[in-house]
RNA sequence: CGGGGUGUAGCGUAGCCCGGUCAUCGCGCCUGCUUUGGGAGCAGGAGGUCGCAGGUUCGAAUCCUGCCACCCCGACCA
């Protein structure tokens, strides 16, 4: 007893930390700052990997692989890219240890193995990739590039969080060249979309589409589209960007393509990515003080059978049912586990399959054989049905559905209540204090009121809504004339 | 890098103020029996350089000094 998470309303931080690890996704890793993954965690990262996979080649992309090390003139060739990243970049200044002369059992840093250049591990491909796609284009016949890579990134981050913040993340990065300004921008538009198909239909995490401000912008960008999502804590949260480069890496890395009709152009470019840091979303979004809910979609297991019996005679005809059960959910493309390990008991089970979010749980008894029905228990409701065994496969493929869409449903509907429209800032204040979430308010559009609300409230502007439509009105601060609402919110 | 805090078994902890059969308790782990429709019970058992290094003392988990690590709050950030 007692082992139910502590409430989330209490310490939403320490709620979410301990779930991670006893949900058994991730701990932290004697590294600083990172984070090991672990087999459950990992498996559902590979789904979101795969079907975002899917999606790249669908839209026409193609995956490729670049080194981790950026030499440190290449890095630092696009200046406001270099200045972004500067202050959390680990760096490479040798490639030898020799033994410690003082103590045979220790390791030194051989100072005659010092690098001409440094090397910075990347926190972000751009440099390499601009310097690599430099001698790949040429002409106009080259274009468009459109390369994804899955890799993982270092950021030497101060303070670190499982899956939201570590000092080392794996993530995908896009990076892609084109002719022209329309085609550049029509692709970081594509791929923002892109990204909120895919984290409302697959992950059921609804994500208000929008631009940053100025200062909220990719180092480097003209413009950063992104989606921010809203957790159980009011806090939002940026769960991808898509960036237009516009022409500034080109001209860094001095890439130029000939024309149609003659001329010596820069190339436009976009890049967008997402990362581990959506399993942050995931968790924090859906999960409730039991533990895990996991959208079907996700889950790597999506239904468990539980036996429920004494003794091994009634295990074996409890056996025959589940394995029946299984085969006709595996026909139909459903994932089971049928957990028959005697040295746990039911109880136990259904308390560990909760904390773990599987969608569905499978009780057969004897009690059950005897009416040829079985127990179906939904995680995200905790409700349990009977249910007769000849209706069982098409009930559960239908239940995965419904589920799938009310988790979708359940956040929208707290998003959409967590949206405040404020007109002055002692009502900005007093939202951001008691109710959190969103808040839709006029800004006069300068970066100066944007900090001066950010050092007095901690909230920041999240984005401009691309859905949002234009109203005349007077920023929520500084009383001066704005012509649209953005959203602030204190965010991760 | 500033401000605060914590380091005791795999995990979570008591003891520290006031030095001396104090290394405590829970979870987990191992063995056996009984159990199995919501985290089992009983009995027995294994497991610790008390963060590290000095110092004070007859004696240090406890007091002092230095170092290291981690956590929280800022600054930074996907």
């Amino acid at each position: 007893m007692g082992k139910k998470l502590t409430s989330r309303k209490e310490d939403y931080s320490k709620w979410y930390n301990e779930l991670v690890v006893k949900a058994d996704l991730a701990e932290n890793s004697a590294v600083r700052g990172c984070m090991v993954i672990k087999p459950y965690g990992y498996a559902i990262w590979e789904k979101m990997q795969s079907e975002l996979d899917k999606m790249f080649k669908a839209t026409g992309h193609q995956n490729a692989y670049f080194p981790l090390f950026v030499p440190k003139s290449l890095f630092e060739a696009e200046e406001k890219n270099a200045e972004g990243f500067a202050k959390e970049c680990a760096v490479v200044t040798h490639y030898r240890l020799k033994t410690d002369p003082e103590d045979a059992s220790k390791l030194v840093v051989d100072p005659e193995a010092q690098l001409e250049e440094e090397l910075v591990v990347r926190p972000t491909s751009e440099a390499i990739i601009w310097n690599t796609y430099k001698n790949w284009i040429q002409s106009y016949r080259d274009l468009p590039i459109l390369i994804n890579q899955w890799a993982n990134v270092v950021r030497w981050e101060m303070r670190t969080r499982l899956f939201l913040r570590t000092a080392e993340f794996l993530w995908q990065e896009g990076h892609t060249a084109h002719a022209t300004k329309e085609e550049a921008l029509a692709e970081t538009q594509l791929i923002n979309g892109l990204y909120a198909d895919f984290s409302e239909n697959f992950m059921a995490i609804p994500v208000i589409q929008g631009i940053k401000s100025e200062s909220e912008r990719f180092a480097g960008a003209e413009e950063t589209y992104c989606i921010e999502a809203l957790m159980q804590d009011g806090k939002a949260l940026q769960a991808g960007t898509s960036h237009f480069l516009g022409q500034n890496f080109a001209k860094a890395f001095d890439v130029k393509f000939a024309t149609q009709s003659g001329g010596l152009e820069h190339v436009w470019a976009s890049s967008w990515g997402v990362s581990t840091r959506l399993m942050g979303a995931l968790i924090m979004t859906h999960s409730d003080d039991n533990g895990l809910v996991l959208p079907p979609n996700l889950a790597p297991i999506q239904v468990v059978i539980v036996p429920i019996y004494k003794g091994l005679e009634q295990l074996e005809a409890i056996s025959k049912v589940a394995f029946q059960i299984k085969k006709e959910l595996l026909a139909v493309g459903i994932s089971v586990k049928f957990d028959d390990r005697d040295k746990f008991k039911p109880g136990y089970k259904f308390n560990d399959y909760e904390l773990k979010g599987v969608p569905l749980r499978i009780a057969i008894g004897p009690r059950d054989l005897e009416n040829n029905v079985v127990e179906l228990a939904r995680r995200d409701t905790l409700e349990k049905k009977s249910i007769p065994l000849t209706a069982l496969t098409d009930h559960i493929k239908t239940t995965l559905d419904t589920i799938q869409k009310d988790l979708f449903n359940k956040a929208l509907g707290y998003r959409e209540e967590h949206i405040t429209e404020v007109d002055n800032f002692e009502d900005f204040k007093s939202v951001l204090a008691d109710k959190g979430g969103f808040i839709s308010a006029h800004w006069d559009g300068t970066a100066e009121t944007e900090e001066t609300i950010k050092k007095k409230t901690k909230a920041t502007i999240r984005c401009i809504p691309l859905n949002e439509v234009p109203s005349k009105g007077k920023c929520v601060y500084s009383g001066k004339p704005s012509s649209q609402r953005v959203l602030f919110a204190k965010a991760y």
